[in-house]
DNA sequence: TAACTTGCTGACTGCATGGTCAGCAAGTAT
DNA sequence: ATACTTGCTGACCATGCAGTCAGCAAGTTA
């Protein structure tokens, strides 16, 4: 009566692992922060041993970057892509494509990472260095691209908004931060974010 | 040769205590956020034992809370007298204190509090509570006042922002963030403040 | 100056958790 | 079947730190 069943203890997947793994830290981190997750709960979710981790990440800190990493490049990637296809006219993108965005960001894995970021950023930062290449700053060059060519083809004036395209995205960050801290406080975001780029719009028009 | 040296142990200030170790404590957090400083540390700052630190604050936690209140409250309080004694018109109001204060918060103790608002607040319900009732809601109610005061006198039409006056410091937030990540990146915080109140104005002027 | 109150100290405890490693078993080659 | 490689496990260790407490000494009273 001994047997082979035919729950076998594990699987190998060496290929899949880390990918697994980042899943479940980045929803570990999302719950409770970096510093008060513990590896183990990670493991525990990635259905992996708590020794397995530490064959694909060094420490827990690799781990972590390599949580930002796995969720701010896909989606940097597609915006940048999407955005050089577009044929629209600048007011056009910025009331359609990117407000789009805008709109999507808070309650998106982003603000996930923007408070680990926040909460951890000053303790590494080659981390945030990071995050500032490919990231920051590209949606930088973006944004001040859209602008430039509204400009050149005459539709809007040229304004302290073309040196300073951050100011599109400001707002962002805060509907981010206000739904990750007061999520059950009353406030129409998408409405503040479209009222904005109406303002900034009405501001850069020629 | 056994002496009754001039340096004594210590000091009672049991009065002085308290606002000592938040102090102490706001600065160890400042470094190294919350969960990463130790209470010894705080207690070194503060120059007295760790078993003191238990005498004036329960736990941990608690003198967390005690940071946030201590440095968030004053500062509310000033700014709210402030607006309500002054009798200028709103677009100047709007121009000169208002933009003073959202130039300030950056680099002041406020973005200290922010980051560890944002890392630690959704463990802390009610100290992001407590920051609602004592800090934004308040915040919110002046900017509204403001705005309101401008259309009753005509200098404002009536617009979106009436009811989202959180755009009108909006950016002030990603100053603060921006500043505490990437302090070294080129960005003229100052002059984004600038332009973004008065393309409000621009927008929301009769 | 002696007896007393209490602000304060610092060694100690218990536990949580990051990181290690010897060995086991899933898969592979022969 | 048998020998071999290696992905994976889980018990273990070392450390670090929140919180405790018995006792000491600064200040006070008589």
């Amino acid at each position: 009566m001994s047997q082979r069943r035919s729950q076998r203890r594990y699987q190998r997947r060496k290929h899949e692992r880390p990918n697994e793994i980042t899943a479940a830290a980045f929803a570990a981190f999302a719950e409770n922060g970096y510093a008060a997750t513990r590896v183990e709960d990670v493991a525990r979710r990635a259905g992996v041993s708590k020794g397995l981790m530490y064959l694909y990440f060094k420490t827990k800190e690799e781990l972590f970057k390599a949580v930002v990493r796995s969720v701010v490049l896909p989606r940097v990637n597609r915006l940048e892509a999407a955005i050089e296809s577009s044929d629209l006219s600048a007011e056009a993108f910025l009331r359609g494509p990117l407000l789009e965005l805008m709109k999507q960001l808070p309650g998106s894995p982003v603000g996930i990472v923007v408070r680990l970021l926040i909460a951890e950023g000053p303790k590494h930062p080659d981390l945030v260095e990071y995050y500032w290449d490919k990231v920051a700053s590209r949606g930088i060059g973006v944004l001040s691209r859209v602008l430039e060519r509204g400009v050149e083809q005459g539709e809007f004036r040229r304004t302290a908004v073309n040196e300073l395209p951050q100011l599109l995205i400001a707002p962002t960050l805060f509907a981010v931060i206000f739904k990750l801290l007061f999520s059950d406080k009353p406030l129409d975001i998408n409405r503040l974010l479209e009222t904005h780029i109406d303002m900034v719009v009405n501001y850069v028009k020629a």
